[in-house]
DNA sequence: ACCTGAACACCGTTCAAGT
DNA sequence: ACCTGAACACCGTTCAAGT
C-alpha cells in the first residue's frame, strides 16, 4: 500500500556536501575529484551534478556548511570585546581544522560564509560603540586580516606533528640569509622555535581592537 | 671566425618568466598553460621544463619577480609610519595591477617574495620603536592583513568599468537580504557606492598601525 | 646542454540513454 | 525526477629521440 518512498540511500545535495567534506577532511583538496566523489557515493556524474551546479559550487558549498556550523556557536551577549574574540578563535580553530576552508574563503568574493563573517563581525563593532563612519573600515580590514590569516594557514597546513618539524627547517633556511638583506627575517627565525600560531593570530586581533578603540 | 653565438632567441628561465607574467596580466590565471606558453615562446615542453621546475615553480617565480620590483622601489628613508603606508599602497596597487598576484601570495607560504615583503615591515616596526617581544606579532598581522586584502582583491578581479556594475549588482543583493538577520550588512550595501578599495585598504593599515603605537 | 613533440595519466563536464 | 557512464575537451608532466 505504501507509495513508493525514496530510497533510504537516495542522493542529496546535503548528502553529497557531506561526503564532500569528509573527502576533504581527510585527503585535503587534491583528494576531491569528480571521480573519487561518484565513487565514494555509488553514483555517477550525471546524479552529483543533478544537485550540485559545478564543482566550485560543491566547494563553495561545502565552506558555507562548515562556517555556518562555526558561526551558530558563536555566544554573542558577552562583552563585545570577548565574542570578537571569541568569533575569531571559533574560525581559526576550524581553519585549523578544515584547512582547505583557508583556500576556499581567501580565494573567493563575498559568498553566504563570508557574509555571515562581516556581519557578525560588524554588529559586534558596532556594539564596541566604532563611530559610524569608521565602522565599515574597521569591519573589512578586521575580516581581511582573519582572511589573511586563514589563506596562510591553508597553504602551510602540515599533518600535526611535522608542524614542529616544518618550522625547524623554515628557521633553519632565514639563518643563513643574508645577515645584512634579512636582519628582521633572522632575528624571527630564532622565535619560530617557540612560535604558537594560534596565539600570534589572537595578538594581531588585539592589536586590530586596539587600533580600533582610538577611533572613537 | 666567431664561436657560435647563442640564438637570438634563445630560450631563458627570464625569458619565460616574462612571458608567463605578460599572459598572466592579459588573461588572467585560466590563460597561462603549458600549451600556450610553449605556443607563445614557439617552443615544446622540453624547452620549458628545462629552465623551471614546474608550473607552481613558474607561477611562483612570477609573483617573485613582481613583487621584487614593487619592494625595490620603496622609499625607507621617510618616516617610518609613512614608509609602512608607501610599502602598503604599493603593495596594493601590484596587486591592482596584477591580481594573479594576490592568489598567489594568499596562497603560497612564505617564499622568497613574502619574505621580502615580511623583511620590510618588520625592520619599519622595529624603527618605530615596537617592543622587541610584540614586534613579530605586529609584523606578522600586518602581513596578513594585506595578504588577506591581497586574496580578496584577487577573487574579485574585475575588468577596471566593470567594477561599478558589480559593487551596484552586489549591493542590491545585499538589500534583500533579511534585515533582522543581516542589519549591519544591509547597511554597508547603503556605502557600496562610493567605495573606494585603496582608501579602505589604507584606512586599515592606519587602524593597525594605531593598534601597534598602543604597544610601546 | 638544450630542445622537440608524441604520449601518458589525469582533470571537470556533458549528454544521450535509461528507470 | 533522478540517475548511468561513455565520451569530450581539456590539463600538467614525462621521456625517448634529436641537434
Amino acid at each position: 500500500m505504501a507509495n513508493r518512498v525514496r530510497r533510504a540511500d537516495g542522493l542529496s545535495r546535503e548528502l553529497i556536501i557531506r561526503t564532500a567534506i569528509d573527502m576533504l577532511d581527510d585527503g585535503g583538496e587534491a583528494a576531491l575529484t569528480l571521480r573519487t566523489l561518484t565513487t565514494r557515493l555509488s553514483t555517477g556524474y550525471g546524479a552529483v551534478y543533478h544537485h550540485v551546479t559545478n564543482k566550485d559550487d560543491l566547494l563553495a558549498a561545502a565552506t558555507d556548511d562548515v562556517i555556518t556550523r562555526v558561526m551558530a556557536g558563536v555566544v554573542l551577549d558577552a562583552d563585545p570585546r570577548k565574542a570578537l574574540r571569541g568569533v575569531a578563535l571559533g574560525l581559526f580553530d576550524a581553519i585549523d581544522a578544515h584547512p582547505w576552508i583557508g583556500a576556499q574563503l581567501s580565494r573567493q568574493p563575498l559568498r553566504p560564509a563570508t557574509l555571515e563573517i562581516y556581519e557578525c563581525i560588524g554588529r559586534l563593532l558596532d556594539a564596541l560603540a566604532v563611530p559610524e563612519q569608521a565602522l565599515f573600515d574597521a569591519a573589512g580590514a578586521l575580516m581581511n586580516y582573519i582572511l589573511g590569516v586563514a589563506g596562510q594557514n591553508a597553504a602551510q597546513a602540515s599533518d600535526g606533528a611535522d608542524r614542529a618539524v616544518f618550522l625547524a627547517t623554515v628557521a633553519a633556511q632565514w639563518m643563513q640569509l643574508d645577515p645584512d638583506k634579512y636582519p628582521f627575517v633572522r632575528k624571527a627565525a630564532a622565535r619560530l622555535g617557540g612560535h604558537d600560531d594560534r596565539e600570534q593570530f589572537l595578538a594581531g586581533v588585539d592589536i586590530f581592537l586596539a587600533g580600533i578603540a582610538t577611533l572613537t
